[in-house]
DNA sequence: AGCTGACAAAAGTATATACATGTACGTATA
DNA sequence: TATACGTACATGTATATACTTTTGTCAGCT
């Protein structure tokens, strides 16, 4: 029987630091199948339960990888990914110092089309609110917003005055985001996208494309649309600091 | 008595989801307190260990604050940032199921300009690597790849053949990145980079830079350059769940 | 050789119960 | 009046127990 230390720490934590300190050590090699959850049991004197918890803990922030039916085993290395954060415009601008302003184009409640529906993944016909909003730093154009929003999540998002609040801003309040998808992708401005942004047809785009989930529900599908000359999206992150 | 869905998810997931779904709907209010553990023991019929693993989930994730002795309350919009992953290109393009080929341009030490130096945060005079390489999805030429490396770190970049390791996944390797900073904006194409790609001089081409730090050091500089027909940056992200 | 079914092992889920700890609040007491 | 105490109620932790689901193994049959 396996002492844990005396310290002043709930039990369940007890027994993570026990094992993340075997695996860190190296006591625990990499491909070694660990002890059974009965087996930390025999060992450290604690309930499964317990030890379950401090296991699925150790899972989840991806430590460990259990197989139901087979063990469990320490996770390989992560495969490393970088990050880029897109963060809410009016709030970077007016970061910089800047002056913030955005023009209201369109709020309006539509029809989907089909391709949108399904964007949506609808089963049925619904109706979804659509807005377009062009927002200033400095009263230069930067970013042209296309956004759709389901109703059943956000059902007064037309009542709202988008030259007042932004539109990032007031979804975030309304629901949480559970999963966020992103592509970004380079165009040449089309007529339009250039009239509202003021630059050139033809001349070369950021179009940031954006779909947010609450739970199984899509809630929002945006096109973001930003003047390469003036604009680009950056950020500074550390893989080692969780978010 | 409410009856939760009668899917096929864990009884916790669907305590969760119904949280989740008042949260979204706005039926409960912001401020208000949510009900105790024991409320929902009464109101969805089940124990009270799974109504707290769903509370104690949901707020490890960042949607409820909860406190002992007072209750659950909705968590404050969190200052959200929408992250996007980049991962290793050559990756990638296997992953898709395609051919991936690269063709080293330039692979040379060079003294860095005035401009790059500031960028390495030099502070005396040291040559650099510098590569240039084009990274191929079925022989279509989809990113250029233009690398500046410090030799401190990775003394021994010029002997290798990124024709057949790609320079990610050597540099990954080698040393660990504990921050990376990145500007992505939209360019034009210049005359070279169109010949390289493949392009019309002045098309539309996403521009990546990309910082990498190992502690303290700059250890890489890149300009990525994507074709923007072809390639554009994915990502799904979920908030909830630790990388 | 290959399939099948029985069995065992391991993690996953769900409940009941107990006690610990922290907060709010009313009431008794110095 | 101000402090102390008791009570109610909230979340937090720990255990015991039962059952389910997934996976692997292995004997036995075709």
């Amino acid at each position: 029987m396996i002492a844990l230390p005396d310290t002043a720490s709930p039990l369940y934590e007890k027994v993570k630091d026990y094992i993340l300190t075997n695996i860190g050590t190296g006591k625990w090699s990499k491909d070694r199948k660990l002890p059974s959850e009965n087996e930390f049991v025999a060992t450290l004197g604690v309930s499964r339960m317990t030890v379950h918890r401090a296991l699925r803990e150790l899972t989840s922030a991806g430590f460990l990888i259990r197989l139901q039916g087979v063990g469990t085993f320490i996770a390989p290395p992560r495969p490393q990914s970088t990050l880029i954060e897109i963060n809410n415009i009016a709030a970077e601008i007016v970061a910089r110092g800047n002056r913030h302003r955005s023009e209201v184009i369109v709020l309006e409640k539509i029809m989907p089309t089909k391709e949108l529906a399904l964007s949506f993944e609808f089963t049925k016909r619904t109706s979804v609110y659509h807005s377009v909003v062009v927002n200033f730093e400095n009263d230069l154009p930067v970013q042209l917003e296309e956004r759709f929003v389901n109703p059943s999540l956000i059902p007064d998002y037309d009542k709202q005055d988008f030259s007042k609040t932004a539109t990032y801003d007031y979804l975030m309040q309304k629901t949480p985001v559970t999963e966020v998808e992103h592509i970004i992708s380079a165009i040449p401005a089309d007529a339009e996208t250039a009239r509202h942004l003021a630059v050139d047809v033809g001349s070369c785009c950021l179009l940031l494309h954006r779909r947010t989930w609450t739970g199984a529900i899509v809630a929002t599908i945006s096109k973001l649309t930003y003047v390469g000359s003036r604009y680009s999206l950056g950020s500074r992150y550390s893989p080692s600091k969780s978010p």
